[in-house]
RNA sequence: GUGAGCAUAGCUCAGCUGGUUAGAGCACCGGUCUGUGGAACCGGGGGUCGCGGGUUCAAGUCCCGUUGCUCACCCCA
């Protein structure tokens, strides 16, 4: 029998109602700030990811589900949403609108990597864009937006970790800087850190491998933050004095290295403890030159987006439980033959005024009620000979163990006023 | 891509050092109970023991491979 593939998982019950709620909840605080939503399509054509996300990049190099279709085009599962919003507001023209344009969506992504607690092929994010300003009050409010969605999902024991990664600039300056003073103990690295030397030396202060840690200490290797440009040093400043004057809490953090090309400047991840290895429930920060790198115009922007997954392992540590989806207002029982149909007909009368289901086999009064209990209905209604022929249906309210007989027109009434 | 641990009914699991037709609880369906409350009792449907190969008189049990899950590395949501 076929599976779901690897990674992926069929989202029912329990699952779906925490998965609602958190997309709920996000998408209530979200909107209250203004910003609208947008849906853009789940595979790009791949240049849009080569391009904005970088091709020395893990996600590019390897983590993409790439295909060809029929017309021969390459296109791309998107492996994160922010280059798709970024190529939409360019080809919608989204300039001409007031400036910054805030937008946000949620839905799958997809990375071939393998499977962890928290990590899958086909994940969901909910994705935040403010595009088309360069303030750092910008970023403040985006920061603040995140850490009142987590606020509302009740959830505790967050850490806001900010850092900044300089301008392109500053960047090359700094990764010049790394290599200059790592190549010499080029042999103490770990693997993994000799490719980073090459491909983006930044990374290495991130390394999780003790024998990196303990050679950058002792070259006392400076920090990315010594390195920003007036311009770069002053928007991190000035963002951290929003934030403050905000009350959002949060760390500097100077190993916050996004593994993406197109970020600058700005640069946090939320982290929560208790959901294992892959802590991080947000990343996010600015990406002024995105835009260009996708062929159009200079327009800076910055956002986030977090992982509903990784938001539902933490909300399950910390004891949440979704409730339980609500029965329905009445379950028809029909007690003969005849009633099935009549059962259906009345349900279609009540609808979708009231949520009405009705059984597809007949059942004793006795059957029919154990079957309204453990559906949680309000409301039960039995159709059989003896209502039949004074043309009422006999309804009962479960909780109250009231009982009427009520004519089918009277019955919408009854319901709503819940006798 | 790498490493470790797991895989028996829809769910949670039992199944001894290989030995008849593979079990339990829960869930589902029916009966006791064709007209009224989740109970109880009785009965029923459900399994290619993840899949493939091997060893053996005999494999759920041992070996190899494979797929999936869990956790970790890399990286991130």
């Amino acid at each position: 029998m076929p599976q779901a593939p690897k990674g992926t998982r069929d989202i029912i019950g329990e699952d779906y109602q925490a998965f609602r709620y958190i997309i709920d909840t996000a998408e209530r605080v979200i909107g209250s700030t203004g910003a609208v939503h947008i849906e853009t399509p789940v595979f790009e054509e791949t240049a849009v990811f080569e391009k904005a996300v970088g091709a020395s990049t893990d996600i590019v190099r390897k983590e993409m589900y790439t295909f060809t279709d029929r017309g021969g085009r390459s296109l791309t599962l998107r492996p994160e949403g922010t280059a798709g919003i970024v190529r939409a507001y360019l080809e919608n023209g989204m300039k001409v609108w007031p400036q910054p344009v805030r937008l946000y969506t949620y839905g799958p992504m997809f990375r071939a990597e393998n499977v962890q607690r928290g990590r899958y092929r086909q994940f969901h994010q909910i994705d935040y864009e403010a595009i088309g300003s360069a303030d750092p009050l910008v970023d403040a409010e985006a920061i603040a937006l995140l850490v009142k969605i987590l606020q509302e999902l009740g959830l505790t024991g967050l850490e806001v970790k900010l850092g900044s990664v300089g301008d392109p600039e500053d960047r090359k300056q700094y990764n010049a800087y790394l290599r200059g003073l790592l190549s010499p103990s080029l042999e103490r690295l770990s693997k993994d850190s000799k490719d980073r030397l090459e491909l983006n030396p930044m990374r290495i202060l991130d390394s999780k491998d003790q024998k990196d840690q303990v050679l950058l200490k002792e070259l006392r290797a400076r920090p990315m933050l010594d390195f920003l440009g007036p311009e770069a040093k002053r928007h991190f400043e000035d963002l951290q004095k929003y934030l403050k004057a905000l009350g959002v809490n949060f760390s500097i953090d100077p190993s916050i290295v996004r593994g993406l090309d197109y970020y600058v400047r700005t640069a946090f991840e939320v982290h929560h403890a208790r959901i294992g290895a892959q802590s991080a429930l947000c990343g996010g920060g600015r990406y002024d030159g995105l835009a260009e790198m996708l062929g159009g115009a200079h327009v800076p922007g910055v956002g986030w987006a977090f992982g509903i997954e990784r938001i539902a392992i933490a909300m399950e540590e910390e004891g949440f439980s979704p409730s339980a989806e609500a029965g329905p207002d009445l379950l028809i029982v029909p007690l003969d033959e005849k009633a099935r149909e009549e059962a259906l007909a009345l349900a279609q009368q009540l609808r979708p005024k009231f949520r009405v289901e009705f059984l597809y086999t007949t059942k004793s009064p006795r059957k029919g009620l154990e079957d309204a209990l453990k559906r949680q209905a309000t409301f039960v209604a039995f159709l059989g000979e003896a209502e039949r022929s004074k043309g009422v249906v006999t309804l009962k309210h479960l909780a109250r163990g009231s009982q009427e007989e009520v004519y089918a027109q009277e019955l919408a009434a009854k319901l709503g006023a819940r006798i």
